[in-house]
DNA sequence: TTCCAAGATTAGACATGATCTAAACAGCGA
DNA sequence: TCGCTGTTTAGATCATGTCTAATCTTGGAA
């Protein structure tokens, strides 16, 4: 929690109240928080904050590669602390809760007597650019790096 | 295309000419739609049908286990014909395009050889039911299989 | 200390994706 | 034909998330 914070001082990330409560919010629990639980989380310790300040913090941590995004059928999208650490996720298909699961080709029957799973499956997505986007991102950013084509969702719309 | 309405109507599924042009805009890309293509795609074919006939078909669909619902995040939910072949997914995170991958462990550098794709990473959601959720599926429903507990969405809602 | 510019925050409007509702309709067996 | 059951429809409604314009805060220069 509190390297969270240093780190993103470090990065010259400005820290407020506001982006101090999401970040508690978001590390108080090990589970992964919808947008809607941080932001009731954060208003425990600032009541004042909006709700778009609780979608901007998670938006720029997400960018920042310190938060993960994890998007799921039929809910909303709920946001995981643990980005830094390699790790997977075991979902229930009743109840929406989501685990952290390590290592990285967990053996299946371990899954089921170490969480008291009955598992059904598994899906594998892996991502990345395609030849388009990554010639796109290229092109606008010849110095490397970044997190470009980020803007997916936006582009998208409109 | 034909078996899948087959298999559907050996299911005792009532085939209508909604649900066929629903099936058929699905089937006829091998991209993986959003929920709104298909209700174009499917509006070509029928132009009288309503959203919500293509909504509910999808859910049902999925239900079947005929199509598989794939969530992304900061955009629609994608659905995917291709549910019965076990594959996994390539997403370019760019665009969002979504494209299918065989084979239960492929190795990442053909993903970049045979798409052309510059890749970040790959993710694994393990699915299944929590001890919870299992133990109230089977009271529920004392004679096995089925879908339990797909009310999910319903019952965190409200 | 005062001032200013950049950046952060706010309330609430808005957009999008998805579901729900009530009424109309269609198909089928009695 | 009648009535039952399941399907479809338009449009309201809801949930999630984003945008906007105004305001506030901060850090640093004068």
């Amino acid at each position: 929690m509190a390297d969270l914070l240093e780190r993103l001082r470090r990065r010259g990330w400005r820290i407020t109240p506001q982006r101090r409560a999401v970040a508690e919010a978001l590390a108080g629990e090990h589970v992964h928080l919808t947008a809607e639980q941080v932001y009731m989380g954060a208003r425990a310790i600032v009541p004042e904050i909006s709700r778009a300040t609780v979608y901007n913090t998670l938006r720029e941590l997400v960018e920042m590669h310190e938060v993960a995004e994890v998007p799921s059928a039929g809910g909303p999208t709920r946001y995981d602390p643990n980005a830094v650490r390699f790790h997977h996720h075991l979902r229930c298909l009743g109840c929406g809760e989501l685990l952290d699961v390590y290592g990285a080709e967990p053996a299946l029957p371990r899954l089921s007597d170490d969480h008291g799973y009955v598992l059904t499956g598994a899906s594998i997505t892996f991502h990345g650019y395609c030849r388009r986007c990554a010639l796109a991102a290229e092109s606008r950013e010849p110095n490397g790096g970044g997190d470009e084509g980020r803007d997916k969702s936006r582009a998208q719309r409109r």
